[in-house]
RNA sequence: CGCGGGGAAGUGUAACAGUUGCACACGAGGCUCAUAACCUUGAAGCAGCGGGUGCGAUUCCCGCCCCCGCAACCA
């Protein structure tokens, strides 16, 4: 027998200062997709989220608040953690950076790896230094040599930190980007990445003065510096695996097979990752797939314009799979996309409820009558249609075009909405033709267990295949249409 | 000259050097098994602007305009 492949799949780390909102859904439900993608196809599969919790930021809010750091990650992890429960996704860990046995050994086990490359370095840095925002900021936050938040006259500060030796690897990033080892999707991302490292990576701040950076990992053997985001943050795709101890699954995992990140972080992921890991000797991962962003009615989802979309409120009322729905078929995989109410319903009443749902009721109404059918007596007129769509939405699926992917499953869908009006079984009564309707649902049903996997269950069990029999049942309403109030003049917003 | 992405029916999208395809919305017809759903069919785009190369450009090249990202911790 063959052993099945092992498949390593990651969300990025989100930042816990605030609650989660739909950018990271798409990320989750993404890295879900693929999951369980690779579980269907046999892979031993590893799927791994989590949350980056330290810095000043945090710092900062979590005092706001009236919390310790502590106080306010537990809290917004627990959202973090709450969401991927709610999104239905299969992750089999989850990680905290401010986790202290699980993550600092392993963070730290980095750093000294690194260090001993002669890769770390102790270099005095000058910068400006703005109180009220207590960092450093750069000319770019400047209007008239003042903080432009702040209105105050940034200090010269010269501090002590330890650098990441990046320079010495930009060569050897961009050699395993261009040659494919680190397969970067889509390809204009790539692009974006390599024209960065063409012009030479500079060395990374690794760390920042304890005293000014309390919440964190405290670098090993030096007290009175924390670890800079990076080798704290980035090394959670170690850490969940146990890398601090060397365990079987890290041997048995790691080289991460795909990273799922946002367009943001893909510097951090294409080059200071990859380089901290020539560094330390431990295999790159082998693909990156960055998502784009969500916008919310065509403009940026931000705090301050209010519109942040929260993803557990839709769950709520549409439920979860319709969700998972539009994130994976409305955005499309490589680009930005956006949300809106009117999408949304648009992709809910057209797709779900006449789409899927009906096609599922009319098949299953028809179908449930006789009771009882046979494989046997079906003929060969859709095998054809039904095996072109599994190889496309195979292509895609390795593409990681998921909206292409669940295009084609809705041409299947349409395809049998065509076939009961072409074959009116309700009144021929044929049997070949309500097996065929069966079996073309049913294979509806098993190419979307990865992307709504309760839908598809559903549908799975109520064709009631048991070996070459069916005794198919009624289903119910899946997705209840939605009666929206007509948009008008008076009514512009519903 | 910082880097990159994009401008196409009302909206959203795909492919492509050779009569622009699809989806939703809209019009007409059909059907009644189904969630007023489904099927057929129609109308609707001189492809941001200007130039170049070609027998021929939406597609390749150049310039411009507009939008949007990134520019070392916003998913």
């Amino acid at each position: 027998m063959k052993k099945p492949n092992k498949f390593y799949v990651t969300t990025s780390v989100p930042y816990v200062n605030a609650a989660p909102h739909l950018g990271f859904a798409l990320e989750l439900v993404q890295a879900d997709v693929v999951a369980r993608y690779r579980r269907s196809k046999g892979d031993d599969v590893f799927f791994s989220t989590g949350a980056d919790e330290h810095g000043a930021k945090i710092a900062k809010t979590a005092e706001a608040a009236g919390l310790s750091p502590r106080e306010l990650t537990d809290q917004n992890a627990g959202k973090f953690r709450e969401l991927a429960v709610r999104l239905n996704i299969s992750n089999d860990d989850f990680i905290r950076t401010s986790d202290e046995k699980r993550h600092f050994p392993a963070a730290q086990k980095l750093w000294r790896r690194i260090a001993e490359k002669g890769d770390i370095f102790k270099k005095e840095y000058e910068g400006l230094y703005c109180v009220g925002c207590e960092a450093f900021i750069t000319a770019k936050d400047l209007t008239d040599g003042k903080c432009a938040t702040h209105e105050k006259e940034p200090e010269k500060i010269k501090e002590e930190n330890y650098f990441f030796r990046l320079s010495k690897h930009s060569e050897e990033i961009g050699r395993r980007i261009k040659n494919g080892e680190l397969k970067i999707i889509p390809q204009t991302r790539a692009n974006e990445i390599l024209s960065l490292i063409e012009g030479g990576l500079e060395d990374v701040s690794f760390s920042r003065p304890a005293k000014d950076l309390p919440w964190g990992v405290p670098v090993p053997d030096d007290e009175s510096q924390t670890m800079y985001v990076w080798c704290d943050a980035l090394a959670n795709y170690l850490s969940v695996l146990g890398y601090a101890e060397e365990s079987e699954k890290f041997k048995k995992f790691w080289p991460a097979d795909i990273h799922c990140i946002g367009k943001d972080i893909l510097r951090f992921h294409a080059a200071i990752w990859p380089g901290m890991l020539l560094s330390a000797g431990l295999p790159l991962p082998r693909a990156i797939f960055v998502h784009g962003f969500i916008g919310a009615d065509g403009r940026k989802m931000s705090k301050s314009l209010g519109n942040v979309v929260d993803p557990f409120g839709l769950a709520e009322k549409y439920g979860v799979d319709a969700v998972r729905y539009y994130l994976l078929r409305e955005i499309p995989a490589y680009e930005d996309g956006d949300f809106s109410r009117a999408k949304f319903e648009n992709r809910y009443n057209g797709d779900l409820a006449n789409g899927l749902g009906n096609f599922a009721a009319r098949v299953l109404t028809l179908a449930a009558k006789d009771g009882k059918f046979s494989e046997k007596n079906a003929d060969e007129s859709m095998k054809e249609k039904i095996s072109e769509i599994q190889k496309t939405v195979e292509k895609k699926m390795e593409e990681y075009r998921f909206h292409e992917a669940l295009a084609a499953v809705w041409e299947l869908i349409s395809f049998g909405d065509e076939y009961v009006n072409a074959t009116k079984p309700w009144e021929t009564n044929d049997q070949k033709a309500l097996v065929n309707l069966l079996i073309i649902l049913e294979s509806v049903a098993a190419l979307l267990v990865p992307f709504l996997p309760e839908t598809a269950q559903k549908i799975i069990s109520c064709v009631g295949r048991d070996g070459e029999a069916f005794s198919p049942k009624k289903c119910g309403i899946l997705f209840p249409r939605l009666v929206t109030p007509p948009l008008t003049a008076e009514n512009p917003k519903p």
